[in-house]
DNA sequence: TCTGGGGTCCTAGGACCC
DNA sequence: TCTGGGGTCCTAGGACCC
């Protein structure tokens, strides 16, 4: 166990119900109402506001269910492209702080504090109370801070004090800190693990940090004694600055309701992958292995594989392979959702060409797929798309908006 | 809590080789 | 024909996160 109060600083700042409180952002007149947003086809609530909560919503939970318990709430569809220019907005104020910034996700991010006391002359939990002043001035929405000695301590303390709150765990408050979280609340330690715990009557987090090594290695392997030695004090995870690229990029989506129509199948699945090419092209990745991903009324799941030659990026071969793929579909299934998952990615720079390939061709073919996303980019994802979107009728979808598409 | 749409990492075990 | 011991690579699936 560490000795002195702040070896290292590291702050968590978290965002507090990010989608609803972006709602609130632009609707002030909705503060202090329950507000929920809704997933993609208004199937299940992503985000609710304190109220909200209060009125039993939990995140995930389906509409119908949350109607009933909150019938007078205010139910909007999210409208991600919004919360994602609030969230670059965010992240950008945080980084005038410092400059050592690891966005995490849509809504946290982790921040190196040391060094900025004197920098800034405040201390710590000032600097914190600073930075939430400013965001809730400039942007409109609140967020939490939590600091302590490394990002697992600061991602719990985070959470004791929110919303719009500040929480210091210096290095000689760990041990009284952690034998008030349970252990469940450790981000690391999800439903399974706990489960073990407490057959072992480990229940708080205090518990889990003097438990033996040889103990921690053999229920949760090297993982397990990476987080470990963060209860303790110590750092495993250090803040990543940059973030690395993708390993895999996923597009899915469910149905307006199960359904048994292949050419919708087909038509959803299309319009998904030319979203992840979308996706693979901005960031400079070209894909070996193509997976049709295909869920079940039932939730049975499958991912019908394809695997290239070489790695590619381009339009014709990836909608090829999904033509192909969708022949070895189960029949007579009913289906709730698909899409497509890209994965073995690599860099597109510095691609190696196969005897085979011509290179005169792969330019043509790179000037045609970067010209098409282009339009698509100034005019509408739709404006030049695959003809087997074309089955993604009316009929099918509930919400225009919702898939972006001029559906007849 | 009968269930969105993304992701990551680790591990066990099979295939294959010398 | 039967049998070692050691190594690597790959994949499926589990567990976890927002």
């Amino acid at each position: 166990m560490i000795i002195t109060d702040w070896p290292n600083a590291v702050a968590h700042i978290d965002a507090d119900y990010f989608f609803a409180n972006c709602e609130l952002a632009r609707k002030p007149e909705l503060r202090g109402k329950p507000v929920m947003v809704l997933g993609k086809l208004g199937s299940c609530i992503l985000a609710k506001t304190p109220e909200a909560k209060q009125a039993g919503i939990t995140t995930a939970m389906p509409l119908w269910d949350a109607k009933k318990a909150c019938p007078k709430g205010i139910y909007i569809h999210g409208d991600f492209r919004y919360y994602t220019i609030l969230s670059r907005y965010l992240m950008s104020l945080l980084g005038e702080w410092s400059p050592v910034l690891e966005i995490y996700s849509v809504d946290e991010a982790f921040m190196d504090l040391k060094g900025l006391r004197g920098l800034y002359r405040m201390p710590y939990n000032r600097i914190a109370d600073r930075i939430r002043e400013e965001i809730k001035n400039r942007i409109g929405i609140t967020v939490s801070v939590g600091v302590s000695v490394n990002k697992t301590l600061a991602k719990v303390a985070c959470e004791l004090n929110k919303p719009d709150g500040t929480t210091m765990v210096p290095g000689r408050a760990i041990s009284d800190f952690l034998s008030t979280i349970p252990v469940g609340d450790i981000p690391g330690i999800g439903r399974s693990r706990s489960e073990l715990l407490f057959k072992y009557g480990i229940k708080s987090a205090q518990q889990l940090a003097e438990t033996s090594q040889n103990l921690i290695q053999r229920w949760f392997g090297k993982t397990g004694v990476l987080l470990w030695r963060e209860l303790r004090g110590e750092t495993s995870f250090p803040i990543q600055k940059d973030s690395p690229p993708p390993k895999s990029i996923a597009r899915t989506s469910s149905f307006d309701k199960p359904h048994t129509n292949l050419q919708v199948v087909h038509g959803m699945a299309t319009y998904h992958l030319e979203r992840a090419i979308e996706a693979l092209y901005r960031h400079h990745l070209l894909v070996k292995e193509f997976a049709l991903y295909l869920r079940e009324k039932s939730f049975m799941t499958y991912g019908l594989k394809h695997r290239f030659e070489s790695p590619t990026n381009d339009f014709y071969e990836l909608v090829k392979a999904l033509s192909k793929t969708i022949k070895n579909m189960p029949s007579n299934r009913i289906w709730r959702s698909t899409g497509v998952i890209l994965s073995h990615l690599s860099p597109s720079c510095g691609q190696q060409l196969n005897l085979f390939e011509d290179p005169k061709k792969i330019e043509c073919q790179d000037e045609l797929n970067q010209a098409k996303l282009d339009l698509n980019k100034r005019f509408g994802r739709t404006t030049v798309r695959s003809g087997a979107t074309l089955f993604i009728s009316k009929k099918y979808t509930i919400n225009k908006e919702r898939l972006d598409l001029p559906l007849f």
